[in-house]
DNA sequence: CTCCCCCTTCGAGCGCGCTCGAAGTCAAAT
DNA sequence: ATTTGACTTCGAGCGCGCTCGAAGGGGGAG
């Protein structure tokens, strides 16, 4: 039921060069190898990769997923730990999209000021 | 009325080297100078950089502020290609946020694994 | 006068997160 | 026997957006 590295390139969307770089850089248990030295990923390697790559695309960054993989590795006496973090992370991913949010209604404003005419969606009104 | 670039750094939350690196990467006008070579910056200056700086914030690359920048040098009559520009940028960043929303969904299920906040969870598989 | 500070240009360097290529091994297909 | 193709390691390189430092100038205070 194990995978190689190409399936798991495929499932999760990463290249197989970037796969063995998170190994590398700490975020990915090096996985079993089968007999000439091919690495078998086990679904508990994907279902981490899973996680990883949401952290990653909140924008967490490689320093920050590689102690969440620490924490991982130690045990499950890290469980506080690990929900702090990503709660610490929550919070910030918040953050970020709020000011996302009032990034973009400046730049509507804009959009406004040059004529908005044919506005594709009914939005906050502008000031 | 015009300003120092250390007082538009200020103003901006930009530093000295930044504003004339967006200078040369065209983001903005060549401000005028002093008697003695010194940059001023008019209030217009520095509306065009709130722009850009809303734009940079919401993830905008330095090419499109370039070309953003570009039409604004040409005149008004680029003032429908701005306005699809912006829109563009709009979209993306709408997206942007529905997929930022969609992965902290799952970060938050992770958390709550975890034992989110108030209630310990045995939960002993998943990393 | 010196000292200090802010400005100038120019080009190099950095941090991040990949991304790629070279060179080699192994197994199966032709 | 040769070719194909997926894998391996290792280390170098890249693209982006700054960031910094060197070297110099000019002006005002003491």
């Amino acid at each position: 039921m194990d995978l190689t590295i190409a399936e798991v390139a495929q499932r999760t969307g990463l290249t197989a060069h970037t796969l063995r770089y998170y190994e590398r850089a700490g975020l990915l248990d090096p996985p079993e190898r089968d007999w000439n030295g091919h690495r078998r990923y086990s679904e508990r390697d994907v279902g981490m990769l899973g996680i990883l790559t949401r952290l990653r695309a909140t924008g967490m960054p490689i320093a920050g997923m590689r102690r969440y993989a620490e924490l991982c590795r130690v045990g499950p006496e890290t469980f506080d730990e690990r929900r702090e973090l990503l709660e610490q992370h929550r919070r910030e991913v918040l953050q970020r999209i709020a000011d996302l949010q009032s990034d973009l209604t400046l730049i509507e404003h804009k959009i406004s000021v040059y004529g908005g005419a044919a506005a594709p969606v009914p939005d906050l009104a502008s000031p």
